[in-house]
DNA sequence: TTAGAATTTCAGTAATTCCTGAAATATTGA
DNA sequence: TCAATATTTCAGGAATTACTGAAATTCTAA
């Protein structure tokens, strides 16, 4: 169908890279078709596009809305329901680290920390303890550190990035408390 | 055979996430096993406390080598190889964290700059090279803040996420320039 | 060199995931 | 309510990925 050149590149490489995320190849077209489409697009727009069962298209969006990565909406004097990708690429991205994390990353902190509950019952398991506590603290610093700035706006988020490295000399100097 | 059962929850919890990374059961589990191991083991070793084939193991062992997430080594008197996760996790989260990137997103970045040199030929090219180069902005500010952060010590690094979105407090009041 | 031990490769099978078409369900304008 | 349209579900087949045992290769101590 009348995908140009221009965007069948994008969404060709998006639909391969999808397996390497969690999530598929066909899904991986739709959210790369979406997210260059000025105007939402129904189903049907999509499997013309895209070449694909009508029902595969059904399942991907549902998986997509799953992420909340696509938003649907009617248009006036027509039934089908039409999708599109937030236009807002940081709100796009604050989803998809969220989402990930949700799936990805929550669960092993959670499993940590009830794990950690058990008393160890030998030298060996002791070790183990301590590795799996090394792992959970720096997971959840690491979460934690998300969430926090999560909370900033975009502009401070990259005037923060931009700094890069060069946020170590703001820190205060290392004390015996912090060090 | 015997890993104990505070091990065991560790190492199934990990094979199953293992699937929502991008690798499977087997190579989760093998890692969970070296990472909670206090000594090297070898490719026996791993058989017997996981149940796996031989060959299995061997490849498991070859991918985790691929993502420099293993050192092997050599005991005096002992021709078997040994293989252990490195004992620092901050340098395993930079070794994932890199690792990763390699993978999930470097291959992004190179397509994108690349669609980006061409000129959209129609109006609806032209919107999708302005979402494209706002992902392509997004990623390269990403990767750079993380290969910058990557630089610091450990220390720092705890120091600035337990800063957490105070951070922001630190920065210089928005300018023109920089707004 | 060579025999035995350790490891890797690989072809075939098992398991899982993906995708489709058909049928069922839901929605809405008349 | 009904009929037309839109959407979802789902069983089965296709495609992909994971795993195994057997054979090939590599390594090393004697």
């Amino acid at each position: 169908m009348n995908v140009s050149p221009y965007k069948q590149r994008f969404i060709l490489h998006l639909g391969e890279m999808g397996s390497r995320w969690g999530i598929n190849r066909t899904v991986g077209q739709i959210y790369a078709l979406l997210f260059v489409s000025r105007e939402p697009l129904n189903a049907d727009d999509i499997v013309h596009a895209l070449g694909l069962s009508r029902s595969n298209v059904s399942m991907g969006l549902k998986e997509l809305h799953s992420w909340q990565l696509v938003r649907s909406q009617h248009l006036p004097g027509d039934r089908r329901e039409y999708f599109s990708a937030p236009e807002d690429i940081w709100e796009i991205f604050r989803v998809l680290v969220e989402e990930r994390r949700k799936r990805e990353v929550d669960p092993t902190l959670s499993m940590l920390r009830d794990a950690l509950m058990d008393e160890p019952a030998s030298e060996e398991d002791r070790y183990a303890a301590v590795r799996m506590s090394e792992m959970h603290d720096l997971i959840e610093l690491t979460t934690r550190w998300v969430d926090d700035v999560q909370q900033l706006s975009p502009n401070t988020v990259v005037r923060l990035f931009k700094l890069g490295g060069g946020v170590s000399k703001l820190l205060a100097p290392r004390t015996a408390k912090n060090a």
